[in-house]
DNA sequence: ATCACTGTATCGGTATATCGATACACTAAC
DNA sequence: GTTAGTGTATCGATATACCGATACAGTGAT
């Protein structure tokens, strides 16, 4: 995990979002054991309390699991949710990239080959590390 | 323009992202007038001072320009920035919205599908209001 | 019971985000 | 120069975001 106090962007967000994409990427897969708060607060010498909000948000969006004195692990995901409810949450954030990126003067055509290579890196388990 | 104060997400943020939507979908050209700081927050009962906060940091941006006593207007965008530096910028919001699209249960065909529906509203000129 | 590890709860401090009230200054038309 | 429209500047109130110090409580091995 990466971290970077400062960076700017909140710390309890940056191990959200670490969290997040190590799950989607199957970096995480469900039932792993997270690092426990007092090991990620020491490694990254930030305080238990943010590691600590980190964590019950993602418990809140279903993403983890905790067990008191035990651990905290990767839950089984299953949103229950419309099939049309989940295409709008996306819907906007991929209109919120393409907004920026007509900004930037990108043309859809490399639109198109960007998200194609990135939808490429989600798709095949990431088990380079491994 | 769509404004809601009690949506939770700030009203200048509102404002800054209808703004750009309207730019990147054609709805707004360069060196159009944008509604005046007294229009904007008479119609939507809000503080000018909001508005001139959402278009203070738009022409920061380089998205639009002021002229005193005039009014204010879509600029004529030209990004100083190399292509990788782009690309990194929307990569990363691609990534965001991959990330919530896996944690959702999508599969990569219905990214693929709802990524190429968005787009191609980008790519036509939106003049179906006019 | 003790130990060493888990997560939990409660408190507080500081910065900043957000929005509003109000007065100022420029520009063009008359 | 007055008017009616622009954007600008200054000040303040309030909420909350963010992070930290410290003590509590459950779990399993010894």
């Amino acid at each position: 995990m990466r971290i970077d106090p400062s960076s700017g962007v909140p710390i309890y967000l940056q191990i959200i979002e670490q969290v997040k994409y190590q799950i989607a990427t199957k970096v995480l897969k469900p039932h792993d054991e997270l690092p426990s708060v007092r090991a990620l607060s020491g490694q990254y010498l930030i305080n238990p309390n943010t590691v600590v909000r980190a964590y019950l948000e993602l418990e809140r969006d279903g993403v983890i699991y905790k067990k008191r004195g035990m651990g905290t692990y990767v839950a089984e995901k299953e949103v229950s949710m419309s099939k049309e409810e989940k295409f709008e949450i996306v819907r906007q954030m991929l209109d919120k990239a393409l907004v920026q990126a007509t900004e930037l003067g990108l043309s859809p055509a490399e639109m198109q080959r960007l998200f194609q290579k990135r939808l490429d890196q989600f798709g095949k388990e990431e088990s380079e590390s491994t």
